[in-house]
Parts: structure tokens; C-alpha cells; sequence
DNA sequence: AATTGCATTCGACAATGTCGAATGAACCCC
DNA sequence: GGGGTTCATTCGACATTGTCGAATGCAATT
């Protein structure tokens, strides 16, 4: 491993939890002398990767990160055949839809569409949910044995009342979830939001990402139909994707 | 500068513009040794800032940029401010609107919402326009010389039949944004949409992100009070932002 | 089965990044 | 308004660290 890009990775990392930080708090948290993370920062200030604050001298992520991010997206193949079949989704039953991918241990939302009742919607994509209180991540977990490990090293953090603490707790969800290609949410993240989630495989056959539907919890619960109708969803995408067997087996 | 982290971000900006490289092919395109590169990339994959493809060996850009690029966002002043302005903006115009700023001489959307009639929206955040043919790039330019010395500095590409590529004819445009706060710009980077933009500036009094709205060219020349409109969602920007003087000055 | 085109591993060398001390700038408090 | 404090920033010597070339391993292609 590189010493300085491993080091420079682990800046960018603080400034994505602390938003504005000055060389010396870099420089503590990482226990640096200050004029190592001084160098470290301005060659990624050269490449815009991190921007220094117009007034004040502390430093913050770099738009440089924005068109690599773009770039990143659109190279995504679960993405770009999702984007369809998601809107019909979103369109046929009124909710909003999310699709998730597994990064360090959270659900990264890689894309959103919002219900289609034209109220003002802030842009989900980017956003990251820790596993074990997402639907995503249930099904990601599910049937990936490797990432459930990791997350099952740690104690699972309580988000809401109702986030699922206990790990034997969990792994009997995911036991449903195999079974019945569906994970449930229900205000364990967020309070007032549930989620339900399905499956989705590229040609390999494994499971590399998954969509939900967000629903308000006032109008839980919902009809067979609009399970029936996301199941088919990922079903869609997957074979899309050129899936060789559906439904997916546990990895 | 630090020689791996600049050589690391090169790894990115050709991941940007390639999608998908193999370890020699980086290698070719920076004249290193295909080992040097190998231990720069693992070094990236490891903060999942590059990662594999599945199947075959080539690298592309990774999930993390993501979620740094979703931060970089989300800590972003000006974006934050201009959400709703923008949301009633278009609600009110019936077209969509854009916010960018400047990133190595093009201009970036950091925000983007879609017309109100509920036609399929593609995601345009992180979307790179060069500045000559984009009206928020003519307002960036206009108000900062230093970007403007950048851009002269090169021919300037045609992307279409009426992208200005005269450096004398764009400066000429310049005088006018100036003076009435309105950028134009008519199929100048894609046929069939026109988009015209007004100067942002913030707590300096800098210019520093333009708005705009898109027009799809059968419905130009649009009527005097949506360039109010414009003008006056800038402003109101603008003073949010705390900005010491109105209208802006070059810089 | 042999060959080609890759990615990947390894170890020696020296170029490179690192560190500590010195400088400079900005801010705050008295 | 001046002295003090807290930062960011610069600089140069040192040795740690990244670099490179050669060797290996893997897989696809013929």
C-alpha cells in the first residue's frame, strides 16, 4: 500500500465526516506533524479533489469529486438498466424508489426516483444507510455471507426505537429474506419512512445491488400487488443484466 | 507536490475519460512501468476509490466517489441556498434549471431540477459543459478574467454549427453579459436547446456559480418576464448568500 | 498444448516524501 | 493599537518509501 495515497484517502475521509477541517485538525487526527498533511492537501488541492474555504483557511471537499462521481455512475451497468424499469416502479404504484450497492459496511444509493406526485424532492443519490437498518442492506447482507460478517463484527448501532440491535435478531430476517426475496424496513432508520427491497444480479449471478420502494409509514401497509410488482421489478433488472438463474442463490 | 498523489489523480482523470482501463493501458497513457501503476491503482482500490470489473481485469472509477461527491454537495453554500429559488423558478417558468460552477475551465452543474410537466428527468448534476458554449460559463467568464485568460488560452472547440469559436466574437458577448446580467447561448453546445444564464456571487461579492434555465429551442425567444424571473432568482441567491453589493463587478 | 498478452509479485536502489524548526500571517484580547 | 497566541506555510537534511525492471503467474486464444 502506498503510504501517501492511503494517507491522502484517509483526508478526504475526514473532510467527508467533518466537512471543514484546518491542516492542524487533519493533522491530529491522523498524528501527523502538520507539514506532512500540509503537502498531502495541496497536491489534492491541485487536482481540486479538496478546495480551500473562501473566507477562513480550513479546507473542504473539492468539485473535482462531483464529475468523478458523474463519470462513476454512468459507467454502471446495474444503474443504467435500473433508471427504466425503477421510474415505471415509482410511476405504477406511487411511491418512491431507491436502488443501494454495499460500501464499507452501508447501503450507498446509487440512484432515486421520486414519487410522482411533484412534491419537492431532495436528491437521495449519494446518500449512505447503515446495513442492518435498510431494507438494501438486508438483501445485501442476505445473500452475502462476506459483507454480513463484516457488519456482524461490530455492534449494531440503534438509529430509531425500532432499529434491530440484536444480532441473532437479524440473522433470522435474513432467513425470510432468502426465502422470500423480500426485505422489510419499518421506521428502523428513520422515523415516519419504511422500505421494502428485492434482489438484483448481474450475468455472474450474484447479488450486487437492490431496489425498494420508500413508504411513508402511514400508509403502510401495502397491498400483494405492489410486492408483486418490485419483485418483478428486480427480476427485470436482473435479466437485464444477463443473470444466469433467478431467483438468486446465497453467496 | 507529491509525486504518487498527483500520479494517483491522473489514474482517476483517465478512469474519468476512459471508463475502462487495464493496468497497461494507464500504464501507455502516463509512459510509467506497469508496476509503478499497479501499486498506484491498489493503493485507490483499496479506499474503493478505483475498483474491478467483474468479469476481466480492467479498472474503473469506484463506488466512494460517491458518497465524497454527495458531501462535497451537501457542504456547498451556494447549492443549498439556491435549491428552492431554483424549485420555484422552474415551477413558475416551466422550464428546467441549472446551477454550475467552474472546474478546470468548464463549467460543473452542481444542481439541477427538472421541468414541472413530469417528463423521465435524466440526472445532469455532475454534467461538464466547456464554459464558450454554455450561457453559465459566458456569466463565470464575463465576471472573472483569471478563468477567462485560461479559456483564451485555447482554440475554442465547436461542438455544433453555432458554437462561438472566434475568441474575439465570445469577448464581445462578454461586454454585454456585463452590462444586462443575462448570458445567451442558442444551440451553441447541443441542437435543439438554448439556455440562458444570470451571475451568482456570494459573501466576497465574487461571482461564483450562475444560474440558468434550459430552453428547448422551439419555444425561444422566451417572453421579458422570465428574464426577470432569472435575474431576480440570482439575486435572491445572492443575498441569501449575504453578497455586500448588487449588481456584481467583474473581477 | 503452446503461445501471447496481460496483471501481479519481489527485491535492490535511490529518488522521494517526511519531519522539525523557522517563518509568516491573521486574529483576539488586553 | 500593540503584544501574544494560534494557525498555515516554507525550507532543507535525512532516511524512509516508492519506484523500477525482471521474473512469475494466470488465462484466453489459436
Amino acid at each position: 500500500m502506498i503510504q501517501s495515497i492511503d494517507r491522502a484517502a484517509k483526508v478526504l475521509n475526514l473532510l467527508q465526516g467533518a466537512r471543514h477541517l484546518g491542516i492542524s485538525d487533519l493533522a491530529a487526527a491522523m498524528e501527523l506533524p502538520p507539514s506532512t498533511v500540509h503537502g498531502i492537501v495541496k497536491a489534492l488541492q491541485a487536482h481540486k479533489l479538496v478546495a480551500q474555504e473562501r473566507i477562513g483557511n480550513r479546507y473542504v471537499l473539492g468539485p473535482a469529486l462531483v464529475k468523478l462521481s458523474s463519470v462513476y455512475l454512468d459507467t454502471l451497468d446495474v444503474r443504467a438498466r435500473a433508471i427504466r424499469w425503477m421510474h415505471d416502479l415509482s410511476r405504477e404504484t406511487g411511491f418512491a424508489s431507491r436502488l443501494g450497492v454495499e460500501l464499507f459496511g452501508d447501503v450507498l444509493v446509487i440512484h432515486h426516483d421520486g414519487r410522482p406526485d411533484g412534491s419537492e424532492q431532495m436528491p437521495e443519490t449519494g446518500a449512505s444507510i447503515p446495513s442492518h437498518a435498510s431494507a438494501i442492506g438486508k438483501v445485501l447482507l442476505a445473500f452475502n455471507s462476506e459483507h454480513a460478517d463484516d457488519v456482524f463484527a461490530n455492534p449494531l448501532r440503534e438509529l430509531t426505537g425500532y432499529t434491530i440491535t440484536d444480532a441473532q435478531e437479524l440473522a433470522d430476517d435474513f432467513m425470510s429474506v432468502r426465502k422470500n426475496l423480500i426485505a422489510y424496513e419499518n421506521e428502523e432508520a428513520v422515523i415516519g419512512e419504511s422500505s421494502i427491497a428485492a434482489p438484483v444480479c448481474d450475468s455472474t449471478g450474484d447479488v450486487v445491488a437492490a431496489v425498494a420502494i420508500v413508504i411513508p409509514s402511514n400508509e403502510t401497509p401495502v397491498d400483494e400487488a405492489t410486492l408483486t410488482r418490485l419483485i418483478e421489478t428486480a427480476r427485470n433488472i436482473s435479466r437485464d443484466l444477463g443473470t444466469p438463474s433467478w431467483p438468486p442463490t446465497p453467496n
